[in-house]
DNA sequence: TTATGTGAAGAGTTTCACAGCA
DNA sequence: TGCTGTGAAACTCTTCACATAA
């Protein structure tokens, strides 16, 4: 699939809002769904959903629609949501650890298995938060290659954040959910989504 | 400040960013710093730094640079940081907890004052979470007005999110940092920034 | 001489409109 | 006839380069 190489990110990013939308969907009830219908339900626009669509390939029927079920599963395949993937985070703070208990209460994201914790404090080390242990960060690096983490949460206070990054990629980490309020640099072929409470709320402040 | 109306959204974003940067310099130390300098601190360029920049005045001295705590102080001001906000919160679970205990231990941001918590539980109305009391979800318009509350972070389970958000807009709030998974419409001149983890894990997903 | 402020060029993203297929 | 798929236009954002001021 040569075409699926140029998606901008911006169309990534959209990807799981469709898939939620066709997930929620009724496929006996609703069997074909139209780009407006789509579009409705995640608040964008009928072009935009083809647009986007036309990034991944032709799932539709010209003066028909798209089978509703048939798209859901291409949208899981092409966000490699059709396969396990593992995921590590690191520092099981407050924030760490209600993302963990969070992610393995919503059944949604099955997919995507937190396999591993890790923090530097001993009394936490062996610990299980909802049902995932936690390894020390000396442990880190042969914990990455044993589970095959290829996504990394980071959820520590902002301490080495690069020095830790750095370990991740060279251990093969292909993706980073960031929670640190620090800046990262990563090497071209390494993803990147920084989310950071702080400066979301002061940039609103701006619209108040 | 009738140009500070056309700054795009993107570069709003940004903002917290220079602002964070020059937080951390000693002005005595440094007393003047070029868009190089900045834009090095925060991994972006010297070019980007100055555009942004002319969006909201001419804080610089051709041939020299800026005034760091000066520069420091117009972010604050454009920000709108430069004097208290208050914001609220609805749904006290796992995250709206953690939220909160992180925004409050935070020093950082002291004009993001957290005033009130909501939430549709019985057991927790009248609890206080790192000093600040929950209220029932019938309180909730009062409370925005008495407190002026403009910001409101929304962490409460999906069910009728578009009712309490217009309930909110109606009673005064500018804008919305949202947690709950579902679409929501807001009218024009309010803003909303959504950060759902598990759409941003989906999307990471794609590039392990 | 140095580093800002800013038009203009370039790159990226969204919208539009219509050809083409069921 | 109806709705997709897609070039092209429109719009937005970033980068560039240079006139300008200290």
């Amino acid at each position: 699939m040569d075409r699926e190489r140029k998606a901008p990110d911006v169309v990534v990013r959209r990807l799981p809002l469709y898939l939620r939308a066709l997930k929620v969907l009724d496929h006996n009830e609703l069997p074909i769904i139209s780009s407006e219908q789509l579009a409705q339900m995640v608040g964008t626009s009928a072009g935009q959903v083809r647009k986007d669509l036309s990034y991944f390939g032709v799932f539709g029927k010209q003066g028909v629609g798209y089978q509703t079920a048939a798209l859901r599963d291409e949208f899981r395949r092409i966000l490699k949501l059709d396969h396990e993937i593992r995921v590590g985070l690191i520092g099981v703070g407050n924030l760490g650890a209600a993302l963990v208990r969070y992610h393995q209460k919503s059944p949604v994201h099955r997919p995507l298995q937190i396999a591993a914790l890790f923090d530097s404090d001993p009394k936490k080390i062996g610990r299980k938060f909802a049902e995932v242990e936690v390894f020390s960060m000396e442990q880190l690096p042969e914990k990455i290659t044993e589970f095959q983490i290829k996504l990394m949460i980071l959820a520590f206070p902002a301490t080495n954040v690069q020095e830790v990054v750095d370990l991740c990629v060279a251990k093969g980490v292909k993706s980073f959910l960031n929670f640190v309020p620090a800046p990262i640099r990563i090497p071209a072929g390494v993803k990147l989504h920084t989310s950071d409470v702080t400066m979301e709320l002061q940039s609103l402040a701006y619209y108040t």
